[in-house]
This record gives structure tokens, sequence and C-alpha cells, in this order.
DNA sequence: TTATGATTAAAACAAACGTTTGAACTAATT
DNA sequence: AATTAGTTCAAACGTTTGTTTTAATCATAA
């Protein structure tokens, strides 16, 4: 029920704590007085170290997608560098882009399969302050890997890649999240990601090699042909973009 | 900011608006005052008709879902009775499934997009209760289904089918929940389905186009080749299933 | 040692939470 | 007209929420 106090760093024993709070009861569903309970410090250290409950659950994401960010940008740099200016495959993009954040759920240091599950969740509380913050971390990443994939895909309309886009972070953050959640909606006999006996090492490792294929394969289908109505926006957003990210 | 009496039935209109705010800002974030106070209705109406704020939340789901569980398997039932015993295509058994939820978001009747949002989200809210809810009302028709697919597919392992379900499964979930979550984090462009001049009923539609062929290119997707350690799941559960659903 | 700045401790804060109470009101039945 | 069952109402219930305050404690430097 309590915590061990291995670390004795008051903050970052608040951070990892407040993670994994936040990951099993979500951000409303996680009070100040579990987290410093279970963290084994005062109630007030929450406000003393970070300012209030908000500001913390932003320091619990900053403080791994620094990381995120930049091996996902350098993943994409070294990429491209080796290409020497060709357009890169897509299996490329999607390896560098979904298997650095896999790598994460395996490397505990890293927040381990906790953060990734956190993350995963997160992206749907509908909280304002939390969009905001979200769309102002991950702006620059994605562009990147959006301009990417639009090069990869010369001949597919940007507004089709950026729905792909779209679904495959679904795809991924409810593989992730959902792994206890949706499991239970899909039956088991999937080898059950959150077996404590399992090490996220091979978790995440297996949770890729289903992962990628899919990914690709949804990413590659073939167009849709559209019916009347649905139409009117395929050819508008061809163009480079009329609408700047942050 | 408030809203109008159309509807003279109390319950019903706690219904509607409860329906609305627990989409817009969670279960946890949505308070009975904001319930009641919207739907202008005495703060204590909510428990007299429905017991508790968790039972409002279930009868919110009860009464579509049991629509919606219903016309699944119905299309389900219809198809097989066509193809006399014969598997179903994956698109066909995709189209039923999918398509009748996507259907749902275009009728207003039947909540709409809201409804559709609202699933999505809820979906990965971390409560108890919410889980073992969803669980007991999703059972019956994710087997019938997981089977059809099973039939569908007989040269997949039955443990890929169902991870490929629950990919399948996300990506709608976010492509639905995340319409204002995700956009912004990838951009725009995307003809924007939370814009209030665009109604459900083509917003649906437009989904619909652009899901189904992505979600059929990565159920349909080349089986990984396994790398070392991720092996060991994938012959025992070729049979039938040690696990029974529910 | 004393002084200083950072951290922790215990207690209290007002506000908001879900829920309950008991009286008032409505409409159909006797 | 009296009765009854169903519904609505204002008010309060006891908790819990995030945050603040003030004093105590600690380590380090003067």
């Amino acid at each position: 029920m309590s915590d061990i106090k291995t670390t004795q760093d008051t903050r970052e024993r608040i951070l990892d704590v407040a993670e994994r709070l936040f990951m099993a009861h979500g951000y409303e569903g996680t009070s100040m007085r579990m987290i410093t309970g279970s963290a084994e410090v005062n109630l007030a250290a929450v406000n003393y170290h970070f300012g209030s409950k908000e500001a913390l659950l932003r320091e619990v994401f900053r403080r791994r997608l620094a990381w995120l960010n930049f091996e996902r940008l350098n993943a994409l740099d070294q990429l491209e560098a080796q290409s020497a200016g060709a357009p890169l495959k897509p299996s490329q993009v999607l390896e560098a882009f979904f298997g650095t954040l896999l790598r994460m759920g395996g490397d505990e240091s890293l927040g381990g399969m906790t953060f990734l599950r956190l993350l995963g969740r997160t992206l749907t509380e509908p909280a304002e302050f939390i969009r905001t913050f979200f769309s102002g971390e991950y702006a620059e990443v994605i562009d990147r890997y959006k301009l990417a994939l639009f090069r990869a895909l010369p001949d597919v309309p940007r507004a089709e890649i950026v729905w792909r886009l779209h679904f495959m972070l679904g795809a991924m953050s409810y593989a992730i999240a959902g792994t206890d959640v949706l499991q239970v909606v899909t039956g088991c006999e999937l080898g059950d990601i959150s077996d404590a006996e399992i090490d996220d090492k091979v978790a995440a490792k297996r949770l890729a090699d289903r992962l990628m294929p899919f990914l690709l394969g949804g990413l590659r289908a073939p167009l849709p042909e559209f019916s009347d109505s649905s139409r009117q926006q395929q050819e508008s957003s061809t163009s480079s973009g009329k609408c700047q990210t942050a």
C-alpha cells in the first residue's frame, strides 16, 4: 500500500509516485493526499516544490517528453542524413516515431510502461489545460514527421495522410493505455501485457512487433473512393497547408 | 450557457445533458451541480431518478448501448444468413461492426457524434466501476465478432487477430474521441469534424470513408516475423481459447 | 556560534463535492 | 373533499478537495 523511500530526494519521489497514480486513477481521480501519502512526504510538499497540482502534472510529463522529443527528432535527422535528400520509406518514418516511443516503454529509467500508459490515457483527458499543454509539447515533432510522411508518400493526398497519422496515434495509444481497459473488452488470450511477472522490456518488444505491421498496413491501404458528399475537402489542402502548427 | 427545456420529461433531460457534459469534461470532471444546473432541474433530481452519479452514468450508456448491441448482432446475423455457412469477408465484418457504430454517430436521435465521442473517451477512464460496466455490456458482441474474424481469416493466428481487433478499436475510438484532442496535436487541415456548422451526418460519413480502408489495411497486413524473445505466446492460443468472456 | 536560506511539519482554510432530508406541490383516485 | 402516490424544492448534511499559513527543523556559510 505505501512506498519505501528509495530515493531521498523529495521532489523526484513525488514525481515518480504521481506518474504512477495519475496513470492508475487519472488526473481528477488522484488527490494530493493520495500522492503525498504514497510518497511519504508532507501534504504541502507538492505545492512547495511545484506550485500546484496542474504544474505537477505538467512536470511529470515534461521530464519524460523532453527525452522523447529529442530522440524522435534525432532519429529523423539521422535517417534523413543517411538518405541524402531522397524521401524516406514509410516504414522508416514509422519506425523512428513509434519505435522510439516503444523503446521508452522498455526502459525503466525513462518511465517504462507506466509512463507510456499514462501518456496514452492523458491524451484523451478532456481538461483544458492538459490539451493546451500537449499541443505545445508535441507541435514541433508532429510537424516534422508529418512532412516526412508527405515526402514518403507523394502520391497520397496530404489530408489523407494526416487522417491516417491520426488513426495510427489512436491505435498506438489505445494499445498501450488500454492494456487492462480493452483487454477486458476483447477477452484475454493476448499475452496480458500488464502481467506483473513480465517485465516492461519484453512487453514493449512484443507490442512493437505486433503494432508496427498493423500501422504500416493501415498507412499504405488503398485510398477510399469517395461517395458524393464527403469529397469537398480533398483537393484544397494538397498545397502546403493553410495551417501552421503552433 | 444554459439549456432550454425542450423536453418536458425531467429524467430524459438529465440524461441528455449528462451525456453532453460527461463527453466534454469526463466523469470526475462533471459535477452534479453542473448537470442539474444545465438541465434546469433540482439538485436532488439525479439522486431521486437514478440513485447516484455512478448509476446515472450507467444509464446514460445503457440507453444507447442497448440499440448498438442489438444492431451489431443483427448486422452479423444477416450477413451470416446470406453467406449460408461460408466464412464472411473481413471487410464485411468490419463494415458491420464499425459501420453500425458510425451510422449511430450520424443519427441525432441516437446520440449522434456526442455519444460517439463520449464512448471513445470513457473507454479509457480508469475508474473501476466504469471498466466492469463496459466489460459486461460489450462481452457478448465482441465475442461474436471475434469468432467471425477467426473464420474470416483462418490462416492468421488467433492471438494476432485479437491484437489487431484491439488496435482497430483504438484507432476508431481515438479518431472519434480525439476530434478536438489530437486535431490540435496533428495540426488542422483535416476538415475539422467538430466544426459546429457541419452536422453529424456528414461528419460521420466522412470519418467512415477514411477509417474503413485504414482498418482493413491494418487487419490484412502481413504477419510480423518474430524476433527471438517475443514468440512464446503465438502457438499456444491458436486453439479455441483458454479464456471465456464473461 | 550565530545567521541564513531551504525544506519539512502540523493545522487550518474556504470551496466544492455527492448525498440526504423533510416539507411543499401536483395530479389522479377514492 | 379527502387521500394517495409521485415528483420537485430549498436547505443542509458530513467529507473531501486543493491550497495556504505559521512554526519547526535542517544544513551550510559567515
